[in-house]
DNA sequence: AAATCTGTCAACCGCTCTTAA
DNA sequence: ATTAAGAGCGGTTGACAGATT
């Protein structure tokens, strides 16, 4: 539609936020709530987007961001549904929680992607802006210490919240396909999520591979229910979801989709992995289809 | 000690999806 | 049915810090 970024108007703030528009933003959210981002700068004072204002809230002002380093486990997950899903990084979030989409991200970009690689993993050589970044400017000092001591600060403050890690709502609907490009990366051979689009070769581009994802997560959903395959008897969906979502199943088997994405399911998840992560999966599926 | 390189991550951008008028 | 605003997502950028030369 060709709307303007809302980002363009002249006189906002761009950048690194201070102090002083954290506190601000932070104030009136307690007060008011999340929401109405386009309204929310002006109300709260703030020479900000709303945009820049949500994006600041979810990725760093909320306080059931969880901070610290990836654990083990968590970075074990997050390969794991990377390999299932590829880069849909809410969703995975969702499954790490106080972790927000953005630190997922980053993480994968800066670690797992790196580790993935080094297990001979068929992730590409290196992305296109990290050659790009290879041009450093080092000047600026004066925004390091700025920058320094504003961490300090915040991470002093951090540490009195008192942090309560609440489930990432997650906006998924089951019956809908959730982008138009969307893509998946459901081979298990390169066993990545493939985050650039040299690696197109492997991913499933078109709708179908859309639903075929969906259905997966149907799959994982209905599996302590003793989940029937083809996703017909799944006793978290609704009547109605079933109807639909059956439409969507490859009932022609004769290409093996179904089968090949089965398997690659088990794959991923292998038995004694799998039972530590059960219950965190039972509850994926659910608060997939909210 | 200075210059350069590399890793990290907050923030921005552009796009799609949802919703309401 | 159409349109525009709001919301959210994933990709990318660039500033900064620490490591290396």
């Amino acid at each position: 539609m060709g709307r303007a970024p809302c980002c363009s108007k002249v006189g906002l703030h761009k950048g690194p936020w201070t102090p002083r528009e954290d506190a601000l933003l932070t104030k009136y959210i307690q007060a008011h709530g999340e929401g109405q981002w386009k309204s929310l700068p002006k109300k709260a004072g703030l020479l900000r987007c709303g945009k820049s204002c949500r994006l600041r809230w979810m990725n760093y002002l909320r306080p059931d961001i969880k901070r610290g380093n990836i654990t083990p486990e968590e970075d074990d997950l997050i390969m794991r549904m990377h390999s299932l899903i590829g880069n849909r990084w809410s969703l995975i979030a969702g499954r790490l929680p106080g972790r927000t989409d953005n630190e997922i991200k980053n993480y994968w970009n800066t670690h797992l992607c790196k580790k993935m690689r080094n297990q001979g993993a068929d992730i590409e050589e290196e992305s296109p802006s990290a050659n790009k970044k290879k041009k450093r400017n080092n000047s600026n000092k004066k925004k390091n210490k700025q920058r320094k001591d504003k961490m300090d600060k915040d991470t002093n403050e951090e540490t009195q919240k008192t942090k309560v890690y609440l489930p990432k709502p997650i906006r998924v609907k089951p019956l809908t396909l959730p982008r138009t490009d969307s893509t998946f990366t459901l081979d298990s051979n390169s066993a990545s999520g493939a985050s650039s689009s040299q690696e197109n070769n492997n991913k499933v581009e078109s709708p179908e591979g859309t639903k075929d994802l969906m259905n997966l997560v149907c799959e994982v959903g209905g599996e302590n229910d003793g989940f029937d395959f083809l996703g017909q008897e799944n006793d978290i969906v609704n009547e109605s979801d079933v109807v639909e979502h059956q439409s969507y199943f490859p009932r022609d088997h004769s290409n093996g989709t179904l089968e090949k994405l089965y398997d690659e399911y088990f794959q991923l998840l292998n038995i004694e992995d799998y039972c530590q992560y059960e219950l965190d999966l039972d509850y994926f599926a659910e608060s997939l289809l909210v």
